[in-house]
DNA sequence: TCGTGTAAGTTGTTGGACAACAGTCAAGAT
DNA sequence: ATCTTGACTGTTGTCCAACAACTTACACGA
């Protein structure tokens, strides 16, 4: 059943990405022209320019007309927000290992936030799940999930180590893609006391709602970062001139 | 000269954004098919693919394979980071009215951060340009740009209300995309008296360098925003789950 | 020496065809 | 009566082949 069809145009993509990241292009250089690429990965040159599309647009290649496609000489950075990647996968792209050092799971009635992200109505129940996320050891993100209780089979409301994957393998409800709010605070005493910092400490918020592929609201998302722990980046296009 | 290439592509979802904005497609409503829209566009189904795979990116219509394509039902937020607007588009955008209170040009020797970040070499100048940017008359942003001195012709490095249209029509380099680094700061004694606030308060800070079409840099800018005035959203694809 | 046209190589665009997929509905089996 | 199965329809995904637009390099001629 759960037969994840992945479309080809995105098999291709992926395959670009790491032999880019691997170094099989060196920052620079030429990729072959797309009929030879095409041959190369076994695909069709319509498929290919849809993956190197993607690619040019997160930054890793720059295609010109008439010349050829070029790896960017600065790769982007790694941590860029237009990739919906979760605390984990975060730290461990920093090369610290992470973990989880307070988790505390209940179901409640979803209050006027989650009803609001989430789409649900009063007397709703949601599933919340608050944590603290180590890197190396070191309390670095706060994090409260939110997710609708129906999604979840009241047996087995247990939850792993990454909703993510409960969402797509348990709840049969992948996660397509995410909005994301961005904006900074400062650690208040239940935040400062959870992530061992003073209060007063410099944050970065993410608020974000996580949908399914059918544009339904699976998940609320509110992490507090430690400033100094990560850096967000992100490729902007444009401008737009409209 | 000013020859603006512009692809196809591009023009055909620059279309279709001011159709699903201006409410021809309401949100939730079905797109026509890709034949369909082909041809009331004056396009060919390969290159309406390329325009409805980037709005698709932007979270403006979701595509379901064997069924059609869908206006979203919660169109994005707007001050999404993937696009690189201005300052001034970003207070347009709030429905506020931009202007520029103070305004410091000057020439001076690059300093190590912006040799890095511009690819310069020790002994090169550069245009410095601080500005603090209002909102309806309130100092909102605190800038620096810093662009490298050659770009400018000596005798008219004066620079109008917009840096990106003085790269695109007088520097002749037009800015093809950003990578912006985002992080939270206090403000310090210099941006909290421009920006009339008190010291300490809360910032967002956007650190960005600009690339021509050649992927060279051509712009380096440090942004203080007031933390109350504007929010910061992106898309984020995925899970990536490789 | 300088400009100009020509050729080669590459990405951009087009048209047509078929494959893969989701939903609907009727026919058949239980 | 209910459920399963299969065919059918409409849509997006993929492929193929060809031509157009663009950039660069180079030979040619003034």
């Amino acid at each position: 059943m759960a037969t994840t069809r992945v479309p080809a145009s995105d098999v291709v993509a992926r395959k670009l990405r790491q032999m880019i990241r691997g170094g099989v292009y060196e920052p620079g250089a030429q990729l072959p022209t797309e009929p030879e690429l095409s041959t190369v990965l076994e695909t069709s040159r319509a498929t290919l320019r849809e993956a190197l599309a993607q690619i040019a647009d997160e930054g890793l290649v720059r295609r010109i007309h008439g010349v050829g496609t070029f790896v960017n000489d600065r790769l982007p950075i790694r941590n860029s927000l237009h990739v919906n990647f979760g605390v984990s996968q975060l730290i461990a792209s920093e090369g610290m290992k992470p973990g989880t050092k307070e988790s505390r799971i209940s179901v409640v009635e979803a209050d006027e936030i989650a009803r609001d992200s989430l789409q649900l109505i009063e007397g709703d129940e949601v599933v919340r799940i608050e944590r603290v996320r180590t890197a190396d050891g070191r309390p670095v993100v706060f994090s409260i999930d939110t997710l609708p209780a129906h999604l979840t089979d009241s047996a087995s409301f247990f939850i792993g180590d990454s909703i993510y994957e409960f969402l797509a393998d348990v709840a049969g409800r992948p996660v397509e893609y995410g909005e994301a709010k961005i904006y900074p605070a400062t650690a208040g005493d239940q935040v400062a006391a959870s992530l061992e910092v003073d209060e007063g400490a410099l944050l970065i918020v993410i608020e974000q709602v996580d949908f399914d592929a059918g544009g339904r609201p699976v998940l609320h998302s509110l992490e507090w970062h430690l400033s100094d722990a990560f850096t967000f980046g992100v490729i902007r296009r444009g401008p737009a001139t409209n």
